[in-house]
DNA sequence: CGTATTTGACCGGCGC
DNA sequence: GCGCCGGTCAAATACG
């Protein structure tokens, strides 16, 4: 079921019309594709576009008359600097003494001439326009990418401070992600929250079109694809029971500040503790607040898990409907009481797809392994929740940062978007250099054993995963 | 023996 | 109310 909606907004993705395009939206999601058609709006509309070209041919035309103009040209020739002309005049000079019929003929292929170095200078300021397009693109790259990891720091700040705002609702994490984004977004555009009915979609065209921009990036490794997912949903009571407990919880203990970092997760029998009514209460008053940000991300991976820096455990594994491959369910334990939760499942598919899903916040420090994962997650969790995305393509584009700033090891190129809302995924490849989100079995002992003893399929896999799990240790 | 994993039971939401 | 389903719990088990 759940599979079963993120492939359809994968699919989605790439029928969402982005009529609301901004240019730091509309850049460096996809140089590849006929999105570069939408680049053009970049630049003004397209009748704006033609009367600028227009513009500069006349100008070049004029500048060629003006020179020619010196040395008494009547003609106005347009100087290309590429002698096209120079031996026609002169020809047409002695022409012009044998009658007005040649003469006629000779101003025809002047112009017949004149139109062609005129369609040339077109041509060349088409390319330049392109060329300038590019780098537009490129400075619009640099400048998410820069905002991207604004945006990270101030997670990480926040982590250590103001334990208020995460006392605002009770995804505290979430919210302040918001803010933070409105902060470093000066714009917040109401989002359009993507129709989740509409988004269907089947996983191989998304995994077929994935392949292709890939290569087209990079020519090489076409396995090496990136693709982050958000998606965001109201939250579900068991969230709202979940955290309550934990507020509640922590009211308890001391008056004040349930700072995340010390409720962490809490059970969810203590909700049992609180009354039905101040339950209901409680809900009602948030549920309308609340929006519950999940990132997942799709990782090329034989490994039964992928490596993100964290230390999980695993409490649950069910067979998802619709996947013949079981979900299994982490929780982090890196810290404490760490809130964090992840599932993994594989595409049902593609089963050399890992479908990871993050859910919570961490209230730990993290590890530089780590810290590229979950701050780009929590951009992604927040650029979402915070609306400042007019567009799906929009939060697709910015997704390709964010898939790069969590994988600062791999080439731009190799990092792919294909996008949708509410979902975009990242593909990473087995055989990425990066450093990060690399197949590994976590903790020590290799997760392959669960899922071989019972589904063979899932299992085969992460034995023959050519990563070395050691080099992951390592990194810790 | 401590810790992590497994796995059936349980819970709550949701649709009928 | 009932059944389905996703998610979680926790006792049993495995492992180092
Ligand atoms: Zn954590």
């Amino acid at each position: 079921m759940e599979s079963a909606a993120s492939d359809h907004s994968i699919h989605n993705c790439r029928s969402i019309e982005q009529p609301l395009l901004s240019p730091e939206t509309a850049v460096g999601h996809d140089h590849h594709g006929k999105r570069i058609v939408d680049e053009l709006d970049f630049f003004a509309d397209n009748k704006g576009r033609l009367m600028e070209m227009r513009d500069q041919t006349v100008e070049v035309k004029e500048e060629g008359a003006h020179d020619h103009h010196g040395v008494g040209q009547e003609k106005q020739l347009p100087d290309t600097g590429l002698n096209l002309l120079t031996t026609y005049t002169s020809s047409d000079k002695s022409s012009m003494d044998d009658g007005t019929s040649s003469s006629h003929n000779m101003e025809d292929k002047h112009r017949t001439n004149e139109l062609a170095v005129l369609q040339a200078e077109l041509g060349r300021m088409n390319v330049e326009n392109q060329r300038l397009r590019v780098m537009i693109s490129q400075v619009n790259n640099n400048y998410q990418a820069l905002q991207v990891q604004i945006v990270t720091l101030q997670n990480q700040k926040v982590d250590h401070q103001t334990p208020e705002q995460h006392k605002m609702i009770n995804n505290g994490s979430v919210v302040v992600e918001e803010k933070q984004m409105m902060n470093g977004f000066n714009h917040i555009v109401p989002r359009q929250f993507m129709d989740m009915g509409r988004a269907e979609k089947d996983e191989l065209s998304q995994c077929s079109l994935e392949g292709c921009r890939s290569q087209d990036c990079s020519g090489s490794s076409p396995r090496n694809d990136i693709v982050e997912s958000m998606e965001c949903c109201k939250s579900t009571s068991h969230v709202l029971h979940r955290d309550l407990s934990g507020r509640i919880s922590t009211t308890n203990g001391g008056e004040d500040s349930p700072d995340q970092e010390f409720q962490g997760w809490v059970p969810k029998k203590v909700s049992k503790m609180m009354s039905p009514r101040d339950v209901d209460q409680a809900s009602s008053e948030t549920m309308s607040m609340i929006k519950k940000a999940r990132v997942s991300v799709r990782a090329r991976s034989e490994a039964s898990m992928i490596s993100d820096g964290c230390q999980w455990r695993k409490y649950g594994q069910k067979m998802a409907k619709g996947n013949p491959c079981p979900r299994a369910y982490y929780r982090c334990t890196m810290g404490t009481g760490c809130p964090v939760r992840k599932q993994v499942q594989r595409c049902a598919e593609d089963r050399t797809i890992l479908v990871t899903t993050y859910e919570g916040h961490h209230n730990h420090p993290l590890p530089p392994a780590a810290m590229a994962m979950a701050s780009t997650t929590s951009a992604a969790a927040s650029m979402l929740l915070s609306g400042s995305m007019p567009s799906a393509d929009g939060l697709i584009s910015s997704n390709s940062f964010l898939a790069r700033s969590a994988l600062p090891n791999c080439p731009p190129s190799l990092a792919t978007l294909s996008a949708s809302a509410p979902i975009s995924h990242c593909h990473i490849g087995p055989h990425s250099n990066s450093n990060f989100l690399r197949d590994a079995t976590w903790p020590a002992k290799p997760a392959a054993s669960k899922f071989s003893s019972k589904h063979d399929v899932c299992a085969t896999n992460s034995r023959s995963s050519p990563f070395q799990p050691i080099e992951i240790l390592g990194s810790r």
